[in-house]
DNA sequence: AATGAATGAGCGTTCATTCAT
DNA sequence: TATGAATGAACGCTCATTCAT
């Protein structure tokens, strides 16, 4: 998913030029979708951050679902190749490298990107399937990753124990999206947030029996 | 907060008739948001289920701002009111009442109109100040009730401990909305969200020292 | 198809007023319709022309759609209505009528309005499903009335004979629409039309055998 | 007129490889007004159905007027020489040659292309002078060959006799274009419409005294 | 209370055209 | 010759809001 940089739809971007363009749009249409929500992420005020016309814009997205879908994409990766890296660089101890991935998770609750964009993306997939897609993609991937540490973990657990378990994680830590982080509470509630994962989820993982 | 009518502002009917037809309007206003997200709450889609004329609906809600506010201010006092009626009902042993709050709240999931619901709030009180503010007295309340039930159970608990508990298990169970219930996994997985969850919390809380 | 007032879609339109901009509205669709043709009948230059706004003619028509089959609808039943009067208005005598009516309908060549508005709709209903509807409707109308004119002056005639002599007449004068009028030819070879085709339509009439 | 290659408006190739690119730019324009119709004839659409990009389009016909242009001229010539070579393909009897004309235009009804084409020609030429000369052009070239006919036939009608009877001749086949042919009526009806209008049109012609 | 009428801004999209390479 | 990139105007349409009746 990472590798194959990003491809468009059929001609434009040909250049190298095209391709600064694009990352320029998608740049500016996060900035918007984030800081004014997707309701007013219009074409207009894309091409305004972008710094060019609206039929340039149509130039490269044909429609704006197209550009949705390409925005989403990037984003999304962007998770997902941040996770693959902490996963990998935190050493042999399952343990640890289930402890750094909670932490990663929690602490990027700090960034005002992440507590913004997901919700959107949350509603937006109540009533898009495209959205609904992507997300779920992305969501299944994570979960995939979690549950592999939780078998490191536990042996014992059976793969629909593990994969229960992964999924209870995973909906602890998006829980927190909307209640902590930057401007929400206290940077001690973060920190706490931390430790209780870590703890409670390592008690739940250890204690499931296999029956 | 349940019974003193939902108080419009100022000017139109607040009995009688204009009740009435205030209810069919927000009634109508939340199956929209509901069914088809707040993009598509217009006005006009209101109006028609409603069955009035735009011209009518203006004349209750001035502006859509406010008819929005008094559409979060019903659906959230909904749901604390249900809540609040569980935390009595459950009988006198903190731990059975704890259990019987995360359970209603978990079921809750298996409604659409709740899974729909809430990505909607959260994305409109990113950009929306007040809606951010009515989203913020519900949580508020909803941990302050959860808070009281982990001090019962564990009467050790310093206040501040027990309130970030609180966050961290309303957290927990938020995040799963997007992820369990009516169409997203298989009921087991709502099963055993059901018992991960009062199992950790129970743990979490009794195992939390007072240091 | 005369009496019945142009009946809007739905709602718009229930009081005199609405009924006054409608006929506004389609009046001045139809002059910028033949005066600067299709592809500039834009719902701007229609706004623009019957004194209201863009926003007001939507309120009307909600698709440009709806607009042109309106428009057509009552641009057709004119035509139809005249010569109705027409073949009414003639006498008793089967070839007086018929002549009046093929007079007719070459007299009115004279009127830019028709010269300009048939190719349109032509053109229109080459790739407009509905604009062919409204087409054949009208000229399987005009053609019936001219067939029944037919089998009265010569009643020996088939019936599929009298249809396709119909026509042949109403093709004939159809094709002069390019071609004599106003501006095209000098206004002798319209009285030429005139006079060949009637004399040339009834000996065709007359001796065509009924084998 | 058929001989001198399409010639452009002066910049680009007339010879080799931009002949070869100018002819399918116009056939893939042919195509695409056929089809679709003028509104829908885009030089996007034209660029893709002749495999080039737009701007490589632009290149050769630098606005769409000359496009236009060189488009009707094009087809127009066609039916023109194809015209030609009927008449003198046709033996030495002026009745035969007569006949064998006006069979050949009924029978190109039976050609989407020719009845999809015409009316979309009739129409512009209502709005677009130039098209509007083009087509005269066409016209009274095609009226001049069956005046000769005529007079040929009937060598005691004055010359102004004999154009008014090309002119008839001419209107009623062209008249048949929206309603003869393909898809419009059983292929009895065209065969009907080519029988009356060759005895009508020789009736006409020779019973037309020389007063 | 309720309606129909009207506005003006803004939406996503299409298009002919221009231009540097 | 040929391309990709860019523009600016216009398109059909939606929307929240205003208002006379």
């Amino acid at each position: 998913m990472q590798e194959k940089k990003q491809q468009r739809h059929a001609r434009p971007a040909t250049y190298g030029k095209g391709q600064v363009r694009i990352d320029a749009i998608l740049d500016a249409a996060a900035e918007v979708l984030i800081n004014q929500g997707y309701k007013k992420m219009t074409l207009r005020q894309i091409a305004l951050r972008a710094g060019i016309t609206v039929g340039n814009l149509t130039y490269y997205y044909p429609s704006k679902e197209t550009l949705l879908k390409d925005l989403l994409e990037k984003i999304l990766s962007g998770y997902l190749e941040e996770m693959a890296r902490i996963v990998k660089a935190s050493g042999h101890i399952p343990e640890d490298r289930f402890v750094a991935v909670i932490e990663y998770l929690i602490d990027d609750l700090n960034r005002q990107r992440t507590t913004r964009f997901f919700p959107e993306l949350w509603a937006l997939s109540n009533h898009d399937e495209h959205a609904a897609e992507l997300m779920e993609d992305m969501y299944v991937a994570e979960r995939r990753a979690i549950c592999d540490l939780i078998q490191a973990i536990n042996p014992n657990l059976e793969l629909q124990q593990a994969k229960h378990l992964a999924l209870f994680v995973s909906c602890s830590i998006e829980g927190m999206t909307m209640f902590v982080g930057a401007g929400k509470q206290q940077e001690s509630a973060l920190q706490s947030m931390k430790k209780m994962a870590c703890e409670s989820f390592l008690l739940l993982i250890r204690q499931t029996s296999q029956a």
